[in-house]
DNA sequence: CCTAAAACCAACCGCCTCGCTAGGATTTCT
DNA sequence: AGAAATCCTAGCGAGGCGGTTGGTTTTAGG
């Protein structure tokens, strides 16, 4: 398993405010209660809460206090990339245990003795950056979109 | 972390087999033993038979028992994809708990309550190729050379 | 003002996998 | 015979996963 259900449900839940952000702009919409959320997509409330947390700590949901309060998107879902609600759910995403992402876009691996290179860096590289890729080039919108349309076709690409 | 230590520390292997097989073709150089690999590679033995196990169960290897024993690889490095290997050792790569691949290039999630399409598919589907794609293009004998050669130049795709 | 609904917060807990070790049994070359 | 190697089974500590429990605080509505 690539990732743990703290990205699914995390996804889901994203997907589940967008649903509900109807055209309206995010600020002016309504919050959604995790309440609702928990109930529509038959997810335990509580475990909810540990994930929205991160989501906001993300800056990528806004709450509302009080009696019918709730959460909102915190921009629109065109302008969220995935790859940002994956990693505010999971953490940074790397390959491997040994593998790290320096500012300059050097990968660095820990298991380098100076002067040959790590052989599997190569292979690492490649996974991370498909992965990273997918992540990066699928936005909330996208998925919002899907949930509520066509069934039938799946665009893979 | 997508992968455990098993993905990694199996792929050294792989590689350090690979590169004891300096041009001979496989089933004529001699078996390398295990704890020549944990030497070279600084890994604990006793893990590697563990992992090597599985190697051998996938046919990607082959080993020869008793004294100056050792293991092979099954065929060339350039006829061995890592997705191969790394399925091997991980198991089936799967994007989450829900995701199961059919025989037929078809996706299923066990969440689909009939007739809408559960929302992450599309994002799930994406990752999975991601993934999959780097790790099919790449074979043993890519990362054989790669760790033998050009330590500065990094081809990323 | 009171109450209910909601976001927040901290601690805990059973289960499982990971990473690894222990202790053998078996095979084969010298 | 002895050493070197593969092979096999079992166990084990640590840590993360997937929650649950039990609150506290904030706020809208009656």
């Amino acid at each position: 398993m690539l990732f743990s259900t703290k990205a699914e449900y995390g996804v889901r839940l994203m997907v589940e405010l967008g649903r509900r952000t109807d055209g309206a702009s995010p600020e002016e919409s309504t919050p959604v209660s995790l309440t609702a959320v928990a109930e529509a997509e038959n997810l335990p409330l509580s475990y909810l809460e540990h994930l929205v947390a991160k989501l906001r700590q993300a800056g990528l949901v806004t709450s509302v206090r009080g009696a019918h309060g709730g959460y909102r998107l915190a921009r629109d879902a065109s302008e969220i990339a995935m790859l940002d609600v994956v990693q505010a759910l999971e953490g940074p995403i790397a390959p491997m245990e040994c593998f790290h992402t320096e500012r300059e876009g050097r990968v660095l691996c820990s298991h380098e003795v100076d002067p040959d290179p790590c052989a599997t860096k190569l292979l690492w590289t490649r996974v991370h950056g498909g992965v990273t890729k997918a992540l990066a080039g699928t936005t909330l919108a996208e998925l919002v979109k899907f949930s509520e349309g066509q069934p039938a076709t799946l665009t893979i690409a």
